[in-house]
DNA sequence: CTAGTGACTGTTT
DNA sequence: AAAACAGCCACTA
């Protein structure tokens, strides 16, 4: 079809591409589909994900590398937090996500720790 | 068509 | 540190 990629399909792929056991913001998501400040539309595009869907949306957070489910009033919080946690990361008591640590970077990390 | 809302972000108070 | 404001886009009523 001519239609070109909705917004989602490229939103969708880039959540796809998130390495396990690394997180990312909304805001690289969007940066990543080539739609730089539309953080709010991953979070929308994402919460059309229906239940048992391949995609790794719960390596997917806020920022303020804080659970926006868990925010949000969402019942999945708890499950982006187990599954985050069965992947190695950390997730601090109130939610939040060591983005230093954990966050993932593009770049080549360092080579002393 | 308009208006309201949202799994966001960055800047300014 | 916390709250308010503005910006951006898609979906629903």
């Amino acid at each position: 079809m001519s239609t070109a990629e909705t917004s989602y399909e490229r939103i969708y792929a880039a959540v796809r591409k998130i390495p396990r056991g690394k997180v990312t913001t909304y805001g690289a998501i969007a940066r990543m589909a080539g739609l730089d400040r539309q953080a709010r539309l991953v979070g929308y595009a994402l919460s059309a994900l229906r239940d048992g869907t391949a995609l790794p949306w719960h390596r997917v957070i806020n920022a303020q590398g804080r659970l926006s489910l868990e925010h949000a009033g969402r019942s999945s919080g708890l499950t982006q937090r187990l599954r985050l946690e069965r992947e190695g990361v950390v997730v601090d008591a109130g939610g939040r996500v060591s983005l230093a640590r954990f966050g993932w970077k593009v770049r080549a990390p360092r080579k002393s720790i």
